[in-house]
DNA sequence: AAATTCATGTCGTTT
DNA sequence: AAACGACGTGAATTT
């Protein structure tokens, strides 16, 4: 890694030079210091004095984290712009970003440590067990579903947004799949009400609907019940289908 | 203050040192160098070696953080339990968690720059401009849903979730509020309907659904509309209800 | 621990 | 830019 630079207890004037720096030559930077925060945007906030860690990003990133808590307290999203001056004598940095128009603004009353990066890395994550992974399996082994049925397309169109499997049953009934890649409420049982809904608005007939997950609420089985929609058990990671009980295995 | 340890290209045994000390000592610890993730739980990934920042929190949290983007590449929430060591002359922080079980690995190829800090503060967000607020103001001046509206209560059981404000209006029909502090789709008047049904199936008659919000998309509106319910529109930060057209407004 | 919902959600994708 | 839905969503709240 190049450029690597710090500053210990600067003065805040001797901050702000490195903060313009890293902005200018678009390198990732981390502030640790006690400052205050204004939020004003979709909502509004203001965050009190107290020490925190601020990362700025390359791509206009800010995130403001505390001592706890996955989530940063304060935070502004990529494509936001991001400067940096002098407020009475305070580093002020401050991020704006428009549709939605909002600004963040941290004043650090007192700069610990801050520090300057180039980081070096092209590389994507790879990730296993997704929704999407389910949908290439069901169009790959339409068996897993059930015997008979056929997978025509996925992503198919409906006036309020896409089918995720679209196909036939052995019977020539239409399928329409929701897939959910974890255990889900009954809000996924009336997306996929949505969607056959739909179907059967434009005067399709015998439209089955399926819901496909590892498991349901008790609430949402009741709704699927209520509505003549079908529930069908499938994990996304192995992507097995219902184990069935073994012989050990008793009531 | 107290507590800033830093260390500027350590080898990894060095690095081990400080990582330990700060899990230890519950110290908030940033190391940027270039590392391998890989993660297995819920859903299972793998993160090639690139030079990234990790942030180990004092209560366990883990976040991994690229040049771009707001959301970590990869993280483990609040609650995890870290750990360190070498693994073949290389860093190796390990984070687990229960409940689900997930296990998070990083493996430091080599450490640039690590640091330990204290950080004080016991300071919250306010935040305005909430859901919550726009319920209280119903609750204090039901009259911005309409004249004759009574506010009986916020947070009402039913069979699948709380309903927001329930109420009554001047005729004596039951009235389902549901609130939402930004435009909403389709998938909002569905959660007002699941609250309408519950009323209807206890037996209520004269159930009337009102969604309040910003703004509906148009396909929300249609649903709206085919299911006999409701929108009002009401803004959260100011909380004022729509503005009547003064005279020089017209159509 | 399970269920439910909010969120300044963020992010990707398509229209 | 708006709409729509997935996400290893996280976080709060209640049962």
């Amino acid at each position: 890694m190049t450029n690597l630079q710090t500053l210990r207890n600067p003065s805040n004037r001797e901050a702000l030079e490195l903060v313009e720096d890293a902005i200018q030559s678009s390198r990732m930077l981390t502030i640790v210091g006690s400052c205050e925060v204004d939020y004003d945007g979709r909502a509004s906030g203001y965050l009190a004095e107290g020490e925190r860690l601020t990362l700025l990003k390359p791509d206009g990133t800010v995130l403001i984290h505390q001592n706890q808590d996955s989530d940063p307290v304060n935070w502004q999203p990529s494509g936001s712009r991001a400067s940096a001056s002098l407020y009475e004598d305070k580093l002020k940095l401050e991020s704006t970003r428009s549709s939605p128009d909002e600004t963040l603004e941290v004043l650090f009353h007192e700069v610990h440590h801050a520090s300057a990066y180039s980081l070096q890395d092209g590389v994507e994550l790879s990730l296993y067990g997704q929704e999407s992974q389910m949908q290439e399996r069901i169009m790959n082994e339409p068996e897993v579903i059930e015997d008979g049925f056929r997978a025509l397309e996925k992503e198919r169109e409906s006036e309020c947004g896409r089918i995720d499997v679209f196909g036939r049953d052995d019977d020539g009934n239409h399928v329409v799949l929701e897939l959910k890649r974890r255990r889900v409420g009954p809000e996924a049982v009336d997306q996929l009400q949505r969607y056959v809904d739909d179907y059967r608005d434009k005067g399709y007939e015998n439209v089955r609907g399926i819901l496909v997950s590892p498991s349901v609420t008790d609430s949402a089985m009741e709704r699927l019940e209520a509505r003549g929609l079908e529930h069908l058990e499938l994990e996304p990671e192995s992507m097995t289908p219902q184990r069935t009980k073994s012989l050990d295995e008793f009531d």
